[in-house]
DNA sequence: GCTTAAATTGTGTGCGCAAACAATTAACCT
DNA sequence: AGGTTAATTGTTTGCGCACACAATTTAAGC
């Protein structure tokens, strides 16, 4: 018959104490006698005690703030994507009691990153989504939100030891690696010069691109054979000035037969300019199903895109959270979101397929 | 401030009647006057009322039978996964009342389907997820389900217009196009024949393989060059006799450059066979990650693998009736999963990332 | 000993809903 | 009209849990 989940009643009555008890035992809410709790905790241990997250969201009826730190949606589409989950998240959650409260930073700009994690320290909410683009301005942080007590997930990229809830995300020195492979199986056994590029304004507090470019080079490195030369190009922001003379000058050398592109941005910005510029057979591999990126794959100017969902990462991101605050769910240290590999052919399998 | 959600209780307030009268007319129970009816719905109408399903579980303590009609576990690891997205589904759920039953039918034998289909209807269940994989044999029976009112979904090969609630899968025909790609892109330029390679007995009743040889084969038509010449080979049972005869017999052949298997068991069969036995560069493309596969793939024997998720397949088969089931949700028509390519790569993100 | 405070327990209520149940009203029949 | 049944309504309970509160026990102080 059916096997009845055990109740809290059940456990009460098998350590023979109150209800009362065994609540204060399960949340240790202290107030509970030695004895008692000895009672209560070999039950427990005997006992594989799963609570009724249903009744128990309908029993505490809390009122639950997250806040979301995070680049501005409108400066980047990949941030757009970003918000768009951390929004899916929130319509499931918000009949729940659970509000999220959005502060957007300047992509480009650190001091606006610290001026709005502090005014998050100033109205701290019960759990946070940080996305720590900039490496030593969030460090600090990172401490403030602990001390404060906020549970806080991160996502795009890792910050080990950060003392965060958990971290969502891919290994982007594995990234790198499948960009190489897509990189060589695209050649068709030609050899030649390879550019790796980054759209950044300062790479060397940008972790996660450098990591991209050390997996792509050691692919090739490893691959032991000289037919291929590898060169990073550092692109500065598309409204400077240099910007289009960079790339002119790229597309100059005649040996160059593939870019990787290490930004999703970045990516259509190149597939555009390679579209109105002319040039031999170049591959060009980048990241992310932007709309742009989406349409330039089509018309075959990129020849593979690594899928980073971002979209994914947020709605898991927020969905951690509750889970944390909610239904007192462990959240995982960190969920790596698999390399996904999106190609003329199944680029259309993936636009079907929700959560994109 | 939070906008508290409308309750039942709200609604019968509103139109003047009580709870109860409210509760018949949102579950069309009868026993309404006229009159009452008239003024509930009309407060229905201007309030956007949507109930808390979480109060509604806990509140209507049923128990829903889902009865899954798949292939045997034990004689294919494709539906071993299967099965462990199944197990997965109804651990979640077990507690608030749903119960999976099994009702495995042999993957080799259309009577055994028949007689096991018989089965459930024997003993209607609440929902049903099905593996449709015999066509002939499974079309008489989507008109008893529907006539005894049991929801059920698809998975893995789409019936349209069989009156299913849903279908899990993907696009079979791209996934074969998604093959030929794969396959073009590993032969670095070279030339000569490749094989589409079947394990199945009975190939005309079998929509699904058919599907995706057909997109394979126009994948190089459309490529419009002679470069490769495509061959199908049907082989039998394993444990047939003439089985490995008629795989030395394709290794013969010199100028064979690839083959695409389109089931996940033939493609750790063909690997196994292809490494004890000497060949030229024959790349191998195939189906799923069942460990036998992820072992070949990370020897080298295995070039690319399409993942069809089999176990996410079910998982959310499952989700899907008790959605319909509990909580009133209306499942997609479709949920076509997107055709995940693994490479050597990014196989361990794959395997990191949960659902594997 | 008694009194008071502190520590520990047990009990009760409400969350929003479904469903069983009780109460009311209307309809029908001799 | 009175009695009976059916149709329609309203009220209550319980789902499992969290949490406030009341009750009890223990310790401390005099």
């Amino acid at each position: 018959m059916h096997a009845k989940n055990v109740r809290i009643k059940d456990i009460a009555q098998l350590s023979g104490v109150s209800v009362g008890t065994v609540d204060r035992v399960l949340h240790n809410r202290g107030r509970v006698s030695e004895d008692a709790l000895k009672k209560v905790l070999t039950v427990l241990e005997q006992i594989d005690y799963k609570p009724n997250l249903i009744a128990r969201t309908l029993g505490s009826n809390k009122v639950y703030r997250i806040a979301v730190l995070v680049p501005d949606p409108h400066q980047d589409p990949y941030w757009a994507a970003s918000k768009a989950g951390i929004d899916e998240a929130e319509m499931e959650w918000h009949r729940y009691g659970v509000h999220v409260v959005p502060y957007f930073f300047n992509l480009y700009d650190k001091n606006s990153f610290r001026e709005v994690a502090e005014r998050v320290t100033q109205n701290p909410p019960d759990g946070l989504l940080i996305a720590p683009i900039f490496y030593h301005e969030t460090l600090p942080y990172f401490k403030r939100f602990q001390s404060l007590g906020i549970p806080y997930v991160l996502v795009n990229t890792n910050i080990e030891q950060a003392g965060s809830l958990s971290f969502i995300g891919q290994n982007l020195y594995e990234s790198g690696r499948l960009g190489g492979e897509l990189m060589h199986l695209s050649q068709n056994g030609a050899s030649g010069a390879l550019a790796v590029l980054h759209m950044n304004e300062d790479l060397d507090n940008s972790v996660h691109l450098a990591e991209k470019e050390r997996g792509f080079r050691e692919y090739f490195e490893q691959k032991q054979s000289n037919a291929f030369e590898v060169r990073t190009l550092n692109l500065h922001n598309p409204s400077h000035s240099t910007f289009e003379e960079q790339l002119s000058a790229l597309l100059q050398e005649s040996s160059l037969k593939g870019i990787f592109v290490s930004t999703s941005k970045g990516t259509y910005m190149m597939a555009s300019f390679l579209e109105r510029h002319p040039h031999g057979v170049i591959k060009l591999i980048g990241y992310d199903m932007l709309e742009e990126n989406i349409l330039y794959m089509k018309k075959g100017v990129i020849d593979f895109l690594i899928n980073q969902n971002p979209k994914r990462q947020a709605f898991l991101g927020i969905n951690h959270l509750v889970g944390h605050l909610i239904l007192k769910k462990v959240a995982p240290a960190q969920e790596l979101l698999p390399l996904e590999i999106i190609s003329r052919e199944n680029i259309d399998s993936y636009l079907r397929s929700g959560m994109h």
